[in-house]
DNA sequence: CGAAAATACGAATAATCCTTCAGGTTTCCA
DNA sequence: TGGAAACCTGAAGGATTATTCGTATTTTCG
């Protein structure tokens, strides 16, 4: 429960130029590549920019230090993670249970596929997190994928449905990290999710047979 | 997914006369306030040795180096960690299902009590996770916790049984740990651990249902 | 006692890393 | 075309840290 005053990690400038443009793009192409072959322990700035064929200063133009450089690759992972849950809660030709199975195996899955950046980034959390704008868009990312995770209870009381969608997601990502801390294969992925998403929706039923 | 040859971290020597085991036991009480106080990252052998009244030479006569000492710090809140949760599987007197809910109450509330050095030492995890000690330790600890969680499903197949065992001891600490990143009320340990055992027993008593 | 073993010390070493800045190069646009 | 703005460079500064090792002190025990 440690409060720092983490330095800021605004953007310090705004790419104009193609040439920016693509700089950037391939610094944090390189950074993501360096987070995952080498580890957060190994991920420095000096690396990155090597591995983008950059050099350091040219990194340091448009990121103000090395956490907003991890925060922005964690930003991107949220957004990308958020853009899969809520699409495939769209689908409303399945019931909701049905729905938060698929929901289950697809986040895993996907956690599964990019799990070497995804556990390098996560061991660099405490570089970033700190930050009020790693607080916030957490925080963000956290009440988009709930508002729709709140479909699954339509009787129950208000607390009780926040309660439960947020343990539910809490749940998921952070078994998720876990399960896929360990290369799996396509079989394990399967049965784990099921299993997962055997708790939930058992979860969820007992719920609603109360209220 | 990065294997990279962590350097052993096995103990270096044994203290053999009194005033060396109180140095330890000095050391290895700074160690877990330094963790708690300015954390993971400003975790230092110096900075220990200075709050335990003692020089750095004298830390690395008994541990090789900083990650053996935090493994030891570790390895330690393992051991207290599955002390709880078996000696709360021993009371025969309750239903499987209630030594689940207390169980659940038991290890939220230990886990928000020492939330700041397990958090910690969550957050150091890299530096010491990949070494074979630290492997196995973890391994005998998931063994010795499963061993007791399998009695709640006296009917199903081993192979259900132990997956089910792992997926609630592996959600359990991980929401714990994420749970207990924040400062929490009593209320809110009350709610979140109800919460959760609801999760588990209507899981447990669905595949009851069936096997 | 007295020597050997155990313990304690902490300045020095060597390595790593983040970040800056002064000075060049390229692109834009009037 | 020419100057201004944007961009790029990478060596160097400044700071932190893990770990060692020669030396000094304390304990043990014959």
């Amino acid at each position: 429960m440690i409060k720092r005053p983490s330095p800021s990690i605004s953007t310090r400038k705004q790419p104009k130029q193609a040439r920016a443009t693509e700089l950037v793009a391939a610094i944090l192409e390189a950074a993501a590549q360096v987070l995952a072959s080498e580890g957060a322990q190994r991920f420095t700035t000096t690396r990155v920019a090597e591995k983008a064929g950059v050099s350091v200063g040219s990194l340091y133009q448009y990121f103000p230090n090395k956490a907003a450089l991890l925060f922005r690759l964690q930003s991107d992972e949220w957004r990308q993670t958020t853009d899969l849950l809520c699409g495939n809660f769209q689908d409303v030709s399945q019931p909701p249970l049905g729905r938060v199975r698929t929901l289950v195996h697809a986040f895993i899955r996907s956690e599964c596929e990019e799990a070497a950046v995804r556990g390098a980034l996560n061991d660099a959390a405490p570089l970033y997190r700190d930050a009020p704008e790693a607080q916030e868009a957490k925080a963000m990312a956290d009440r988009t994928v709930q508002s729709f995770t709140l479909e699954t209870l339509p009787g129950a009381p208000e607390a009780v449905r926040a309660m439960t969608a947020e343990l539910i997601m809490k749940t998921l990502s952070a078994v998720g990290a876990d399960f896929s801390a360990k290369e799996r294969t396509s079989a394990e992925i399967e049965t784990y999710s099921d299993a997962l998403a055997d708790m939930f929706c058992a979860y969820l039923r007992s719920l609603g047979h109360r209220g």
